[in-house]
DNA sequence: ATAATAGTGTCTATAAGACAATATGTA
DNA sequence: TACATATTGTCTTATAGACACTATTAT
């Protein structure tokens, strides 16, 4: 069969909660098209290799997190004849949940790599149609944080309900009550489990510490204030 | 810049409740590869084509349904290298909810398309990886019926109660109870619309008319048996 | 009248959200 | 001690689900 001219590639929304915000992994691109504007991390499918295998490698070039427990999840296709100026390109888009990396970006081509808030990507200032791939992804944050234990991914391997409830109030952008809170993630069926050990870390009274629970959704669902 | 030898394709998920069951639109393939086996319609994406517009044109050509008004969406993208055994073929799935058609598969490549219950669909029985393809869309339709009023997709423009309640019924596989539905349905705000009239093609007590209301997401959602 | 489906009311258990009160650490 | 955060409890309101009951047509 011949096929047309036709680039395939990924791009990666690498999402990650630090002081409280919901940030997002952008480059500064060095080369034109879009040349010094920011953009989100991708690259060409190579011939033989699977769409998650490709969105897994450029994670690793990109955060140094090689590891197969990261989330990782298709978000959708971009298409539009349009969308790259040098020629026909599709791109796969992939959202992955980081937890607060204490090296962050320790990949090779992270020197032009940076943590931007979500809420200060001003519109138009993406390369591509990035602002709309970027948006979509944090919409399907957002929503999956309702029904999955996804917020977990963004916590490390042990953490306390006030850490979890600070992801769900940066991802939403809302605050939520504490104590109500504490009581329906606890009374969620395999959400969490204690770990049995407590820590001060966050001040105040010594918090249980939990790790994720073997749930993959949730009942009943969290709600967004 | 120069690409590797790639193909872009977009199958469909046609989906529409007949008999009160929920069923797919499938083609039995005259060619090989996989010839004689049911298969998803789709075809190559042509130059200077978007995505849904082939997508559209592939449900026209299959239904003869093109209007605009038909619900389409992507679900997700396939491309392991060894899908297509003619080459490196990534495929975009779209998932399409249509009405109980009158004039079925009215199109021009018809002759050898059929509905049949996704029930019914074996292991094994469909071509490339479209088992996969047709689980997660029809996985995807019974999470959207949840949370969107997307069930009156399925529907003619004027429906009543109990035929929007046979949507869920026929998605979910699961039976409701037509009191609690009914009150359900007509106080989740903006879901159904009354039009004012009465129809008594169910038999029985005659039932009010309704059309699709203006909601994009149903607070409280209906929730699964 | 009888059958069939439409639609309303009522009751109970569960969950959401507001918020008081208590517990246990650090400065 | 004062302060900060954790955790439990209580109350009100809303919703889910079970199910009795009434309404309106066709035959």
């Amino acid at each position: 069969m011949d096929f047309e001219p036709l680039g395939l590639a990924t791009d990666l929304v690498i999402l990650t909660v630090r002081d409280g915000r919901l940030q997002v992994l952008l480059i500064r691109r060095g080369i034109a098209p879009y040349q010094g504007r920011w953009a989100l991390p991708g690259g060409f499918v190579r011939p033989d290799e699977d769409l998650e295998t490709t969105a897994r490698r450029e994670l690793a070039e990109e955060t140094g997190l090689s590891s197969d427990r990261i989330h990782l999840e298709q978000v959708a296709t971009y298409g539009a004849p349009d969308r790259d100026p040098r020629g026909r390109v599709v791109s796969v888009a992939y959202l992955a949940l980081v937890p607060d990396l204490p090296a962050p970006t320790a990949g090779s081509d992270a020197a032009s790599a940076h943590w931007i808030n979500t809420t200060d990507v001003d519109a138009g200032s993406l390369a591509f149609d990035h602002q709309r791939i970027l948006a979509d992804a944090v919409e399907r944050a957002r929503a999956k944080l309702e029904y999955s234990p996804l917020a977990t991914a963004f916590c490390p391997p042990e953490f306390t309900i006030s850490e979890l409830r600070g992801v769900y109030e940066a991802v939403w952008g809302t605050p939520l009550d504490p104590r109500n809170f504490h009581r329906k993630v606890t009374k969620t069926t395999n959400f969490v489990e204690p770990v049995g050990s407590t820590t001060t870390r966050d001040g105040g009274r010594p918090a249980q510490l939990f790790h994720r629970g073997t749930a993959t959704t949730l009942h009943p669902p969290m709600t967004r204030g």
